[in-house]
Formats: C-alpha cells, structure tokens, sequence
DNA sequence: GTCGCTATTGAACACGCGATCAACGAGTGA
DNA sequence: TCACTCGTTGATCGCGTGTTCAATAGCGAC
C-alpha cells in the first residue's frame, strides 16, 4: 500500500521555505534542461505542487527566468573563480579554469548562457542580467591578470583585453561543445588558447589604444538591475 | 478601392515555384527574427498562404528549421570567404573577414549561430546541419591560412588550431553582442585579437602536439546529412 | 465549353503555454 | 472547541503550437 511512496512534503508550508523549495526546483530544472524549460507547469511539477502555486510566489514567468539564470550562473562563476590559487603562477592557474570551464560535464551551464544570449534579446529583463554577470566575470578576470602582473612586471599584458579575449574564446567553444563540436584534444588546445592570449609581443597590442588602466572597456556597462 | 494592396500574387502557382516562395520566406523570416521564429503559421502569413499549405510542403517543422539554418549561414559562409582578396595579405584579409562578421549588421545571423547551437542539442536534423556547416567555415579558414603559409614561409602558424581559435572567438563575440555586451574599440580588439592568433611563439605550440598536415582536428567529423 | 487534375483551403484535433480567481482546508490562536 | 487566517487548490480563459484531412476551386487539356 505504497506508504512512502511520493515525497511526503507537509501539505502546507511558511512561504519563505515554499518559496525556497520553488526556487531552488526552479534552478535544478534549468541546470538540467536550460531556461527554455522553466514553465509554471513544469516547475510545478518537479517541486511537487500546483501550477497556480508557483504563478502565486512568481508572478511574471520572464523575470522567474532572469532570477533563476542569476543564480546558477552566479554560483558557478563564484566557485570557479574562488578555486583560484594564489601560491600558483597566472598561466597555471588560468589554464585549470579553461579547462574547467570547457570540461564536459559543465555543458549545462553552458546551455543555460547560449540560451540567456538570445533570450535576452527578448527578454529585457534577462538581457540586464546576462549583462551583469558578464561584467562580474570580465572584471574577475581582469583582476586576476593585474594582481600577478603586480607581482611580476615581466608579464607584458593588458589585463583588460586579455580577460575579453578569454571570455570570448571560452564562450565560443562551450557554445560549440553543445553540438558536439570540439576538437579532439581539449587540454592541448586549450594551453594553446592561453598562449595566444598570453603571449602576445607587446608591439601592437599596447600602442594602438593605450586603454586607461582601471577604465571600463565596455561600449556600455550594464544598467542597474532593478 | 484598394486594387494595388496586399501582393497580388496569383492564387495557384505551380509547384515548384510555391515551394521557393515558402522557403524564400522562412529564410527571410528567420534571419530578421531567429530560428525560434519559425512556425508554420508566421510562414504561411509573410508568404501569404494558408498554415496548411505551408504544412503541406515541408510536412515535419524541424527538419524544415534545419533546412532554413544551412540556407542562411551558407550563403553568408560563401559571401565571407568569397571576398577574400589573395592580392592582400593574410593578416589584413583576416582583419576585415573578422571585423564584417563582428558588425553590428550581422547580429541576425549571429542570431540563427546562437539558436542554432541551443537547438541542436535536441532536433537531431538540426545538430547534424550545423556541425557540416562549422565544418565548412573551419576548413575554409585553415585552406585560407594554409595558402598563405605555402606563399610565405615565414609565418610560424598551425593553420588548424589557429582556424580553430578564430572561430570560437568570432562566435563567442557574436553571442555576446546580442545583449549588446561589447568593447568599446571592436577594430582595436580585432586587431589584437589576430594578433593573438596569429603571432603565438612557436616555443610550445609546435611542439606539444604535432598535428599532421592536412588531418582533422576535429573529435568527431559531422556525419553524412540525409 | 467542359472535364479532370491537383494546388489550395478551412476546419478541426490534441496539445502546451501564462495567467487569473473563487473556493477549500490545514494550522493556529482564542 | 471554535473561528479565523492564509497557503493552496481546481477550474478556466485566451492564446499559440504542429499536424491532419475532407472539401474546394483554379488551371490546362481536350
């Protein structure tokens, strides 16, 4: 007689912790299946509870979704950058996190950012966020690369357009592993990614613009969110 | 009395004519406003026909997205490397081939690329359509380089990886200016982004993996489209 | 001028979507 | 033990999706 069947959840909950366990039903969902599977219904049903439950705690389903891409994105961009190691030198360090960022199994979160670039088109209020958190990540970046040049001068770098280069290139290949795209071995590629990133001859690269240090690099940084 | 308004198109067209119609207005369709947009009925109403009609040549939608997707990013692709000028150095080729696929004009297809990469994962069709069509974009890039490596010895590039990194990096560009997250200078990153792809010290590249001449790069080659 | 072929239509089906709202009922304080 | 609060439900609306099919009507052939 199927007594444990179905997850026993109490019927009736305090808000904040109903609404937690939406939110959080709300991420895993995305993470597993992108952001174009997060409607009320389906929402509803992996948290166990009614549609009208969750349209009652979220509303407006487009701003849900600018809400739950924050989130996953935000705590991996934190756990990736905070494995950071400061006793190991910047190439090392920079060519675990590509090759972090390029492995396999984070090809979920790499759905998520393909789909937040072309929804946010749409999406406005999605579209403030991606930008958001592509400033977080550039000037993440950005202050990796200048704090070891600080400790080494030798480093001939533009920490700003380096950190724009690497974004790119990641975000190109993590967009192209969606279809199975890749080339055949990751790690050495991606070392030569690095290279070309890093070590770039000064000769161009720092007479052209001369970019202020500390300025923005961004033809428009991302409005406040509301 | 309106005699001129709405397309005086004939009201039975033969066959073939009507199919180009239809198709002609789904490519039209998805580049002003993406793969997403394509449905049977806003087919049917920019061609001006019934959703029906529009069923009735192209009986299954997604194979019909995958169709739309080859017939815009090929005749780009062609386009592209069509002006190509072999008067003109590598670098300064590659430096307007960069700057045209960054424009700001092209976000439409940079648009399709996005979706593209998000719904392959799913329609099969699709996915396949679009690893041939990087295939022949990567191909087309390390024919160019290589020429140019067979002309002036002098260069120290490896025109696979180096096709490779220009392509994720155009593409991650891409993606990002469709939230309009974009450099200031895009000319000045242009620059220092062939800089870096083009002037890596052989010291490591060379060395570590030896690619041969002429083979794939890629994990796995796109399969043979039905 | 009539016939027959077939391109084209209109209507319908079975879904799935976001959003709304009156009504229910579990838990709590009196 | 009663009554009240409010978290939760079920039902419904209006819309959009792909797909199917019998019925219509335009056009060329005879």
């Amino acid at each position: 007689m199927e007594t444990t069947s179905r997850a026993a959840a109490p019927r009736r909950l305090p808000p904040e912790e109903r609404e937690r366990s939406i939110v959080d039903g709300a991420v895993s969902l995305a993470a597993e299946s992108g952001l174009e599977a997060l409607t009320v219904r389906a929402v509803a049903a992996r948290v166990g509870v009614t549609p009208a439950l969750v349209a009652h705690y979220r509303p407006v389903m487009e701003s849900f979704v600018a809400e739950v891409f924050t989130a996953i994105v935000a705590a991996e961009r934190e756990e990736v950058i905070g494995s950071y190691d400061p006793a190991v030198d910047l190439r090392t360090n920079l060519l675990r996190l590509i090759e972090t960022l390029l492995d396999d199994s984070r090809d979920d979160v790499a759905m998520v950012w393909v789909q937040s670039w072309a929804l946010g088109t749409r999406n406005e209020a999605l579209g403030a966020r991606v930008r958001a958190e592509m400033d977080l990540w550039h000037s993440a970046l950005e202050d990796l690369i200048a704090r070891a040049i600080a400790e080494d001068p030798a480093l001939r770098v533009d920490p700003g357009s380096s950190a724009w280069m690497l974004l790119a290139m990641v975000d190109g290949m993590s967009a192209h592993s969606l279809v199975h795209w890749a080339p055949r071995d990751r790690a050495a590629l991606a070392r030569r990614t690095l290279t070309a990133v890093l070590d770039v001859p000064a000769t161009e690269a720092s007479t052209t613009e001369a970019p202020a240090p500390g300025a923005s690099q961004l033809a428009q940084p991302a409005e406040n969110l509301r």
